[in-house]
DNA sequence: AGATTAGTGGGGAATTGTGGGGAAAAAGGG
DNA sequence: CCCTTTTTCCCCACAATTCCCCACTAATCT
């Protein structure tokens, strides 16, 4: 489980620190890919990357499904390790995907970590706020 | 279950101690989030925390929708451990949202506790009271 | 009254954020 | 094929912060 919400500096070789509390589970590496859907870069753990992945496959019925998914999916995935410092790299293909400039915001996001640009991060936030409120609300029925 | 009404004093740092009668419970460390609605801040155990955002996640019908209340609760949510005193950090922007200054009250709310500005409290805690009793009356018919 | 527990405050060690330097590897040109 | 240039990777450094432990006073319990 991931939590929280941290600002860093993407320094000039392009690289972010990833929190202190999240290091541990991912000692092993990460898996970089596109948010799906969202502007950002998610990163998992190895071991979620697999179960999200089959569970994925599962649902794709025809080979040539299968197929696009895993090309959609692993094509845009990079495996990414912890520097000394507990710093990953972002590949740039990623970091021009999500607009991320000179300050990344991480956000733990349950089963999942969310790299973000600050100003599409602060959009998203209110946004997701809202949703999530609404769920909260509906509660009682 | 939590019980009571506590007054202390948040120090330099940011430490609030917990009451020694809540702190068996919350020896493993506990989950802080921003209160639902409310202008306080929410600590749950950690196996409190699971069952809420298990229920939250079985609301989201779509897996956008699912991803995005992911985001706003575990975003905004912090882990943290007790102190050899039985004191908690508070993180700055959990305590900024809850506007809570040098003093804080922490109010046993069954299951989980929330922690108030002295202020906000005051206002909450009257308010509150005559909802309740409200309730309370139009049980009777 | 003595002993234990609780509230408050502070100090020192370890960790973290940030930046940079140098070795190894890769790319490119003749 | 070899030499040069560029890129990537890994380690080092240091200021700032955080974390953990200790100390003192007040309150409570026996």
């Amino acid at each position: 489980m991931f939590f929280g919400e941290y600002q860093y500096k993407v320094d000039e070789k392009g690289r972010v620190p990833l929190p202190p509390k999240f290091r541990r589970q991912m000692r092993e590496g990460v898996i970089l890919a596109k948010g799906m859907g969202e502007k950002c870069i998610t990163a998992y753990t190895v071991a979620e990357w697999k179960r999200l992945s089959d569970s994925l496959a599962a649902k794709a019925v025809t080979p040539a499904n299968l197929r696009r998914v895993n090309r959609a999916i692993f094509g845009s995935a990079f495996g990414a390790s912890l520097d000394g410092q507990g710093r990953i790299t972002l590949p740039y293909s990623l970091r021009d995907y999500a607009g991320i400039g000179d300050t990344a915001i991480v956000v733990g996001a349950n089963n999942c970590v969310e790299l973000w640009d600050e100003d599409e991060w602060k959009a998203e936030k209110t946004s997701a706020e809202e949703q999530a409120s609404q769920i909260i609300e509906s509660f009682g029925e």
